[in-house]
DNA sequence: AAATATTATTGATTTAAATCATAAAAGTAA
DNA sequence: TTACTTTTATGATTTAAATCAATAATATTT
């Protein structure tokens, strides 16, 4: 064995954010005395990268791209479905917000009071223990992302991206993807023109099926394949 | 103003990791009666990616580089430098090292048992705020890194890491690098014989000088703004 | 429905950077 | 010292993927 799969890295952890099951009625009440819910439509922006940061966000309904830009260039750096926290680098020590935060679909987020967040950590373990696996898990993510994305080529990033989605984010082989051809470029770090040419070869190879915005995954084992040899 | 500034994502933030100032004499003991304290050479693998993490580690001296490997690929993730937690992420929830960890310089590398650890996170406040606020600090340099990597092109991806050695791990405009050529490609997503280019790019222009295994940087503003530009 | 803008697609061309090939230098061992 | 291995360096060639250019298909607005 040759070390990790590199090429499953977003199916192996459960992200899910069941983090409030371990509040007592009281820390439940004082989060809601303080949190503040916003509903975003689809492409509405809910953090601007270099801002202060003075909530943490828990995305209670929808999806969000969490994005890095500079004139050019745009990546984004991850992708959150409903019932995660967002913005959990701001607890201790980071100040500002490193990347946007942008609605893929409309969204209903509660911004919660960063204190708050600080004061269950140090009161409630069960939640802090919580909290900090979900942080692990996505700083392992992003460990695997930083391999993908720089030691694979196109069709190895591609094959990663689909089984993240499928395995992670939508949790099924079928899904509606509400992401533009553009987004599929920053999200792999290629050009768009790129994305368009893999996903024709996929769809010659019987890898997915698409239409319109729906994607099926129809040979998982060769895409696990492509996504292993890089 | 356009966002953060990519090109200094090193140097805004200090991690190093005095986290043991809180403790108390009895949580210091405890710490010390079940740490186990190991000397490697340069060149020694402390840790093997893919193995169970079964502790966490204080490098108490010396320096090494984290790293993932897959056949013909390698990529560093980060380069650690003395007084150092690493493996921070197998405290909740990950089970097994996503990385290796190689010594770079002979080092003394501290065992801590991830109970006491996990103990002292529940018990010590300042001591778990302090702990998460580099493993924060991290989460953000590594999405930088992800921007470097995939963004930027090679003169400006070397920039960052000049900038990232010089501002973070050494604190100092020269330093002896113990890393070859083949170690900064791998650190800088790129072949070595590119490394090899840039750096006699960067000595034509006379941002650096170099002799030997020593680097100093002669122009930091320069090398700021092709960090800047990409 | 017509007009306009945006997004998706396809093929041709260019280019940044990798690979290849070979040599020089620096370590290491015999 | 010589022989051998590893690292560093440099130029020539190749290639993966970006860019460019032009069209088709969707959305969106009027």
């Amino acid at each position: 064995m040759e070390g990790m799969d590199h090429g499953t890295h977003c199916e192996e952890i459960d992200e899910t954010a069941s983090c409030f099951n371990s509040l007592t009625e009281d820390e439940l009440a004082m989060i809601d005395r303080n949190k503040t819910e916003i509903k975003y439509s689809k492409g509405e922006t809910i953090i601007k990268q270099g801002t202060k940061a003075t909530n943490i966000l828990y995305l209670k309904d929808g999806l969000v791209k969490l994005s890095m830009n500079t004139g050019e260039n745009n990546l984004i750096i991850n992708i959150k479905p409903q019932n995660h926290f967002i913005s959990t680098e701001n607890l201790y020590g980071v100040e500002f917000h490193p990347y946007s935060v942008t609605a893929l679909q409309d969204c209903i987020v509660c911004f919660l009071d960063i204190e708050d967040v600080r004061y269950l950590i140090k009161q409630n373990n069960i939640f802090a223990t919580d909290i900090y696996r979900v942080i692990n898990a996505n700083v392992v993510l992003t460990y695997d992302r930083l391999f993908s994305l720089t030691q694979k080529q196109l069709h190895g990033r591609f094959a990663d991206i689909l089984l993240c989605l499928s395995g992670k984010i939508f949790k099924d082989t079928k899904f509606d993807l509400p992401l533009s051809r553009r987004d599929l470029a920053a999200l792999t770090g290629m050009a768009p023109e790129s994305v368009i040419r893999i996903i024709k070869d996929f769809k010659n190879d019987k890898l997915i099926s698409t239409q319109g915005k729906r994607i099926e995954i129809l040979n998982m084992p060769m895409l696990k394949k492509i996504s292993a040899v890089g």
